[in-house]
DNA sequence: CGGAAGATGGTACTGAGTACCGTCGAATCG
DNA sequence: CGATTCGACGGTACTCAGTACCATCTTCCG
């Protein structure tokens, strides 16, 4: 049990230092020491000082193409919503470990701008999904696909960060409250690659806004419904 | 004329230097020797490397934090679509350096994540922007907020790489378009602070929908105009 | 036993970024 | 006009992340 592989230890020491004397006053020479194992075998283990804390952003995103990949929902949005809850339940996952990284990254600007950046490569991911999954190569389409992965992501990071602060106790129910609000802002037929020949619905409403502030929205509704 | 201010002498040949050899294979020192200054004088008029390249996100960002504290638009999601023009009439303004940033960024990671960490020190300026406007401590507001300032970033975004890649002609007008897109996406009881005591109105329209799958962007208008 | 593969540790190097110091020139003041 | 001061500059030396290379040691297998 003195080698619970190299690894393990080498991230711990990291942690350890990291939160006893910050991220910046700690140098690798610190962490492998700590880990009892040269310089060379920290780089091995970890292509970067920040890698120790992001170990494995990279597994995240090829498990969420394959979970795109294999995916087979009836709009593009609900897909990539479903799959962004494996962000979140990973972190979930990490449990303690997830909030000391927060700690970490909420103090050291160079680790938010490495999570955020992260985060971008999901979100990439997503909107070419989407774009491909709506076939549609008009710029309106494209910027729809923009504006959807956009806000699937930033409904997780928002239930994330809650979880993360300790504000929420059921991060599960409220990513879906929020991806469930996210799928509110798309009119469904936006998210068809083709009008599947639904039947006709009538809805009336009252509102105290005036009503020239809906008619926007509203014609986004109809002309969605209608069209496309 | 020998000195041109030794700033713009530098960024003329990191520019030159990128271009010809490659981000990575540039270091500091030829961009200082081609310049003809020390080195000392590079890092005295950019903090780093990658500062050469983006300069000014740190001005854009106090003008942008400037213009909405100033701003007087009817919602908080006008104001910061009108803050985010700015950001894109500054690459406008830039021209084909801008176009030369984007061919750097296209092909060196790490100038990537970068551009991405400083939009995201917008979407964040507009997130708390629109937080603090709505003045709504909730959970549900806050969500919103976060998914407002996502999308306007977002619709930003797509215009200015496709002119960035020549494929817009008159970004201007496509950031309007896009930007009613976004206003179009919230409805925009949910922009108000508090309800105007406005004119009550009632709405009738047909789609092709299920009434299912619209239904929870129907209680989200409505509620958002009755309560809230 | 012998050899091959893999993990390790050490050394040396490049390059970014920082700290410090001495110098030069220009503006300012007596 | 001469002295002083202030700011920009250049150079040196340092720290530290990351890379390359090599020597060693273990382990496993024939």
């Amino acid at each position: 049990m003195s080698k619970p592989a190299a690894r393990t230890r080498l991230a711990d020491a990291a942690f350890a230092l990291f939160d006893e004397f910050g991220y910046e006053q700690t140098t690798v020479d610190d962490i492998a020491e700590r880990a009892g194992v040269g310089r060379t075998t920290f780089f091995r283990h970890y292509r970067s000082k920040e890698d120790v804390i992001f170990p494995d952003h990279d597994r995240l995103l090829v498990l969420i193409r394959e979970r795109l990949a294999t995916s087979s929902h009836s709009t593009a949005l609900v897909a990539v919503s479903d799959a962004v809850r494996l962000v979140l339940l990973h972190y979930l996952d990490e449990g303690d470990l997830a909030r000391r990284r927060y700690a970490l990254t909420s103090k050291v600007a160079a680790l938010r701008d490495r999570e955020i950046a992260s985060v971008a490569r999901y979100q990439r991911l997503f909107r070419e999904f989407i774009a491909e999954w709506m076939g549609d190569p008009t710029e309106s389409a494209s910027l729809r696909a923009e504006l959807m992965a956009a806000a699937v992501v930033a409904a997780h990071n928002h239930v994330l960060r809650r979880w993360l602060r300790g504000e929420s106790s059921d991060p599960i129910a409220e990513v879906d409250d929020a991806m469930r609000e996210v799928l509110a802002l798309f009119p469904a037929s936006q998210s068809f690659g083709e009008t599947g020949g639904g039947g006709t619905t009538v809805v009336a409403f009252r509102t105290e806004q005036d009503l020239e502030v809906l008619l926007p929205s509203l014609r986004r509704l109809i002309e969605g419904g209608a069209e496309q």
